[in-house]
DNA sequence: GAGGTTAGTGACACCCAGTGCCACCGGGCA
DNA sequence: TGCCCGGTGGCACTGGGTGTCACTAACCTC
């Protein structure tokens, strides 16, 4: 019932090399199996959507994000807890960045990746808005876990482009410059700038 | 070349209609087709995707934004701005607020419609960030205009989840009470709760 | 009022994503 | 040798979305 591993790593890496570059649109399911020497059938047994074939892990990423949030220090401040476990989530070996990079430029730029990612993103929402109820004593759906559940994957996701546009700034980096402009409130447009 | 506007008229009410009462991925475009007393060739006339059917007047929706954000005064902060011109976009009358809710509702609960949001949530973003990176004097595409843009985004995207859900509280009190949080870094969880 | 233009529409054919079903093939096992 | 079973390929089908053409009704001109 289950899929051979070598075979959905091929597929993925077909799919990824086809995608960057003629486009995700552009490319159909008939041609990455073709390139990946499998049928379509096999191709849509390892990846439920077309889509689905430019994230990697995920699942596994979400998971262990939610065990950092478990392990973290009650006397840490919460967005800290959460930046950190970020980071930690992303720390990638130096040879897997030209991958992730690839990755993340087709997530970030193809409009219908784009949409795919909002349902992907909806449960690491859900695993972060779990742990700031739990910190805070409220209900994962009250109004200040969804909040900053949904700002912090915001400040990671820009955190991404701007990583991506830039190419000298690590992401580490930009994960902190962007959790520290919303842990204090945006200070730097504080001052009426006339 | 365009379309008579009650044809697409009745296409909204009718597509609305049947998502909310069966769900939006067990509608075919036929039977809004049907519903409607017209043909799927024009459906797909009047609105480019299926999804598209639940998204009114967006467009105009965010050129209103774009506006409003223009003619903000200099020594207001940036964050009341958008605050300010998100409330004015959504001060929707007391009649409209069935047909809004049930938008929303199926917006917000239908995950494919959930990852179309994406797409045109993206405009809304642009708009954001060009006000903001105007005010600061950076380009739209620098860490802090994105950054805010997103997060102001997720503020709102949340108050109307609890507006959705709560049904006491008003729209406009819920994005206030966002954006307050997220103004000031989200002074509710800064002390160590141990 | 006849003839031409044009916008809106319907009908048909087509491509492609995704799914259900069944047949096949190869390897372990009695 | 015969059986079982996990992975696979082929095939047909549904449904979203598009290109094309023919039809119709309004409007315009002579």
């Amino acid at each position: 019932m289950d899929v051979r591993a070598d075979t959905r790593a091929r597929l993925q890496q077909a799919a990824l090399e086809l995608f960057t570059r003629t486009g995700f649109e552009q490319v159909t399911a008939d041609e990455i199996a073709d390139a990946a020497g499998t049928s379509r059938r096999t191709f849509f047994r390892c990846f439920a959507t077309k889509a689905d074939a430019v994230w990697g892990e995920f699942g596994a990423h979400v998971a262990r994000l939610e065990r950092l949030l478990a392990a973290t220090r009650e006397d840490q401040p919460v967005l800290a807890s959460i930046c950190a476990a970020y980071v930690e989530v992303n720390d990638y070996a130096d040879g897997d960045l030209p991958i992730l990079r690839q990755r993340m430029a087709l997530i970030l730029g193809e409009p219908a990746l784009q949409a795919h990612a909002q349902v992907r993103y909806a449960d690491v929402d859900r695993v972060v808005a779990e742990h700031v109820a739990r910190r805070l004593g409220q209900t994962p759906d009250a109004l200040l876990p969804r909040l900053v559940a949904t700002s912090t994957r915001a400040a990671a996701t820009t955190a991404f482009e701007v990583w991506l546009a830039d190419g000298t700034t690590t992401l580490a980096a930009a994960l902190h410059a962007a959790f520290d402009q919303l842990a204090l409130g945006f200070p730097d447009l504080r001052p009426p700038s006339a």
